[in-house]
DNA sequence: TATTTGACCAAGA
DNA sequence: ATCTTGGCCAAAT
């Protein structure tokens, strides 16, 4: 089943946690790709705004990036999130950073 | 089908 | 540190 490009992306998006960024690196490497650019097109058509939190995604540079609806909407909602932001750049950029999870290892429970 | 574009990134000057 | 350039991938024209 080949999902879309655009389909992983969202679903990828949909898996960063209130309060924490990511970026456009982050979610191509996690796809196993390098189309950053492509990632960010996708949002950029985004056909579904409201049902995919595109505003947690930001420039590997920690710059909030640009937004469809505004850079400043992005970086309100943000700041409602629980992100705080100065000068178009995430306060505390590495600790908000989420990475993805690539494989996840099952921890049994004698394990560790 | 080929070319251009874009919410990017990394490296060079 | 900033600014410029090239590269990158997928979708749109």
């Amino acid at each position: 089943m080949d999902k879309t490009f655009a389909e992983k992306v969202y679903k990828a998006l949909s898996l960063i946690p209130k309060g924490k960024v990511t970026t456009y690196r982050e979610i191509g490497s996690f796809l196993g790709t390098r189309a950053y650019r492509a990632v960010g097109n996708a949002c950029g058509k985004n056909p579904n705004a409201p049902k995919v939190p595109c505003h947690r995604v930001v420039r590997s540079s920690g710059e909030i990036g640009g937004y469809a609806f505004g850079a400043a909407k992005k970086i309100s909602i943000l700041k409602n999130e629980g992100v705080s932001t100065q000068n178009g750049r995430v306060l505390d950029f590495k600790d908000k950073l989420f990475h993805f999870k690539k494989t996840r290892v099952k921890r049994s429970a004698s394990a560790r």
